[in-house]
DNA sequence: TCAATAGTTAGATATTTTTCTAATTGTTCT
DNA sequence: AGAACAATTAGAAAAATATCTAACTATTGA
């Protein structure tokens, strides 16, 4: 879960994450998104991967890469919950403590 | 927003805005929880409050810590909403794509 | 006023992260 | 087989982070 948090640090591998939300993508058609070399991309897939938020299939030449939702969920909403927060939006009266 | 991801990829400031979840607390009450110097959690507060993750307010010779939890909410849940993830728990029909 | 206490700032070092170019691996196509 | 292409690995350099000790500032209380 560490590595899920490390991960987003990064803008670049954020907005990897949001490119691979409309659809899986290769290596080749992320790099294009951005304005570093391949292989500072590839590391930054490597920390992707690590974090297990992504998952990579070779096809071919290419490596097809697939954001796993369900893991940045886990981690997103799970450390939110920790806080309280979220699924919240409109819950009638349950002792608030307001901030 | 950035910022807030940047802050929330160290452990150590992770574990300070659990431990402020539950009350304010004073820089050295805050120290005393982790193996570090002061200098070294004085520098992770500083990060913190550049984040806006949390509110520091002098009380003597003391410095009072808060967490501000609607920033954290809006960064964690904001990004969440983004991937269309969150407040969904129950949602009945609506084209679902399934990871 | 002076000593003690709480916290931060200064300055240095070690570690980690990001990035690059060059070389390598694996795949496809002729 | 050999050229072309996609991607990764190797190795190095630059930049950012985390950490420390020592010194400083501000507040309290004797």
């Amino acid at each position: 879960m560490s590595h899920v948090f490390k991960a987003l640090s990064d803008p670049t591998r954020r907005r990897v994450l949001e490119l691979l939300r409309s659809r899986p993508m290769t290596a080749g058609e992320l790099a294009a998104e951005f304005d570093v070399s391949k292989p500072t991309m590839s590391a930054h897939f490597t920390v992707l991967k690590d974090a297990n938020l992504v998952d990579a299939t070779k096809d071919g030449k290419s490596v097809i890469y697939r954001i796993k939702l369900s893991v940045l969920e886990d981690a997103l909403l799970g450390f939110a919950a920790t806080f309280g927060l979220g699924s919240n939006s409109d819950e009638k009266d349950k002792e608030e403590t307001g901030q």
